[in-house]
DNA sequence: TCTAATATCACACAAAGATGTGATGTAATA
DNA sequence: TATTACATCACATCTTTGTGTGATATTAGA
């Protein structure tokens, strides 16, 4: 099996030289290069005569931050996989850097033997994900508790086809009655949801608030 | 530590009693019981002095399928964590159980070492998943490589708008510009994406699509 | 320098949507 | 039994949106 090609970022000079040594010991694993800011790295990249397979990144760092810097790095290196390796684990966090285009998110709490494994998942095209933090994106998925059953069943169905992209036409002939019947439904709809137009509507939906 | 309960639902006789077994050995663990169906469990489920911390459920099942019976099984037990233990990897899947409420999702290949590792971290309040089910999970927030900057920036504040609920009145006034312009930009943004409502303006803006 | 993309504005018309008022029938329930 | 919640329909009115047709100014690139 080829080696991993590793990277660092990470401006902790003790993590720094514990992640070093770490992955040094470990045979099927190279540590290309390590910097201490997103610029840094940026800059060194000419020098690198071979693209790195996985880049281990923090958070915050002097500079621009670790999220910022995912559209750079990935804009340098398109077949990179990402790991996020920080203190942070609130959401924000979390949900703007996998949307950035992270694929693993680690707290820096994680064992190097971990760290090691999920730099190895990641590379045969998986995930790991700290379970804490794996929970909260199940979580970001999860039915909100706070709604249901604020609307009745025919309004739902309304609903749907408003999300669907629907006119009011269309609903009505969907559900096999009169356009003004929708109409009511969709203005009590609103009453309901304390709304008054069709994208608040789009919106609820889609934030699960409905 | 207080022992873990367990409750299986799965079909398939070989795989019911590899997991019994399995988990009778471990010490912590207790499985209450194990059904072949939601209805099996539900109907079981009164006689039960105690219930389960943690539920074992395969998708694939005769009657209702494990996702369907999420919303059953957490009306019963709303304190119970539901791992997926099952062979259907395809986006569709995973998507729905999570957002029924599943926590975590296995694929039933995982090593029962693996399977009683996630049951711990469950329990614990975390979220276990196998690495390439991870990823399709992180892959679904990364960005759409496909078509971006599709759009001007000023059409990107349009967008913004609408997608925040806006009308167009309310857009123009955020912009400073005339009614006029934002119905502009608005009508080259449906060209450009190939649409003609803010039904479906919004839903592609959900999606990540824009 | 010419062109293409962007951003700005105006006018007009038809279709769709938002809002108010009022009404009927059914089913569950207090 | 009376009330309440749901679902159904109608009509009127005004606003918003979708679409077409033009036009002007700026800027970045070929």
């Amino acid at each position: 099996m080829n080696p991993i090609r590793l990277a660092i970022i990470e401006d902790e000079v003790l993590i720094q030289e514990s992640l070093k040594t770490f992955f040094d010991s470990v045979a099927h694993i190279v540590c290309l290069t390590v910097s201490a800011s997103v610029e840094d790295f940026l800059k060194k990249l000419p020098e690198l005569e071979i693209l790195p397979d996985v880049l281990l990144l923090d958070i915050n760092l002097l500079g621009m931050t670790g999220i910022e810097g995912i559209p750079l790095l990935l804009h340098e290196m398109p077949e990179v996989d990402i790991i996020m390796l920080t203190t942070f684990e609130d959401n924000d966090s979390i949900f703007k850097a996998l949307c950035a285009g992270a694929c693993s998110y680690l707290s820096k709490k994680t064992p190097l033997k971990k760290i090691q494994e999920a730099v190895e998942v990641v590379r045969e095209g998986g995930s790991y994900m700290s379970p804490s933090i794996a929970r909260k994106i199940v979580t970001h998925y999860a039915p909100k508790t706070t709604r249901q059953n604020v609307l009745s069943p025919r309004e739902a169905d309304v609903v749907k086809g408003i999300v669907a992209g629907k006119s009011y036409k269309m609903i009505a002939d969907d559900l096999f009655v009169s356009i003004n019947t929708v109409r009511t439904h969709i203005k009590n709809i609103y009453k309901t949801l304390g709304i008054n137009s069709k994208a608040e509507l789009i919106k609820k939906s889609y934030d699960g608030e409905v």
